[in-house]
DNA sequence: ATTTGATATGTTATATTATTACATGTAATA
DNA sequence: TATTACATGTAATAATATAACATATCAAAT
């Protein structure tokens, strides 16, 4: 399956272009009620996309804030790992980039006799632009 | 507040014991329905006991999995930072003790412009058991 | 061009997870 | 004992997510 030729299919397009705009994370039904207008009903119409959209890797989910976030990287290769920035202020997101937090990790779980496979990492505390207003 | 001396109620007890009992993570509703012999009868008494214990640090929550589990750390200094190894074979959980996490998501922030306040890190893969079966 | 198979859709209903609201209880302490 | 701070009990409801099933779409293989 090549990634970057996935096409996707409306309802996927109006999911991820809603995300994409956002300076966000959205959560599901935040993104339901935005996009009725484009004729999305239901709950589920969202979170199939929203699966879909994981999937490939070009949205995330942020698991301690049950929300959803487009990835911001070009050609993200991190359609399971995932380390985030959560600015506990002002809510906004950032996506660690391609960095060596796996390999990091790995040899950390190596320690506990347990094989990494993949990670989920959420770091709260305040932004560039928040922290200075303390 | 002094947290060792925290004396806990009934029911954050019922619940804190269920939990120290448990092999695996639980989820509030499965907590629920093992201790309503024991007089708690509502979903909202148990999370009550759950807000609390997570506030003094003997239970976390395992966002990715919407469950619970007990400190095994014996006097748990991470009320707020966490780091598990998820078992995706047989859904065993250890919690990554004491260590220098925090000192390196630290550095890892400040390198992007973000002071570092907690964390929550699950890493998912096969425990010791699991992965000498595969 | 048609059949096939895989995937996506639409819709309704329901399951799961968590909180609001409000009245009452308990226990330490000023 | 009046006050304060928590904790409890109960009912209702909100918020998040999935099951089930009938159709539809669309590309690949024949």
């Amino acid at each position: 399956m090549n990634l970057l030729a996935e096409k996707l299919t409306n309802n996927q397009q109006t999911v991820l272009d809603l995300l994409e705009g956002s300076k966000e994370p959205l959560k599901a039904y935040a993104i339901l009620f935005d996009i009725q207008k484009k004729g999305i009903k239901s709950p589920l119409q969202v979170y199939r996309a929203l699966d879909k959209l994981i999937e490939i890797g070009k949205v995330h989910k942020i698991e301690s804030k049950n929300s959803y976030i487009a990835c911001n990287n070009s050609n993200c290769n991190s359609q399971t790992s995932t380390s985030f920035l959560i600015c506990e202020i002002c809510d906004k997101v950032t996506e660690l980039k391609k960095n060596n937090l796996s390999g990091y990790f790995s040899k950390v779980s190596d320690k506990s006799n347990f094989k990494y496979t993949k990670h989920n990492l959420e770091i709260y505390g305040a932004c560039k632009a928040c922290k200075n207003k303390i």
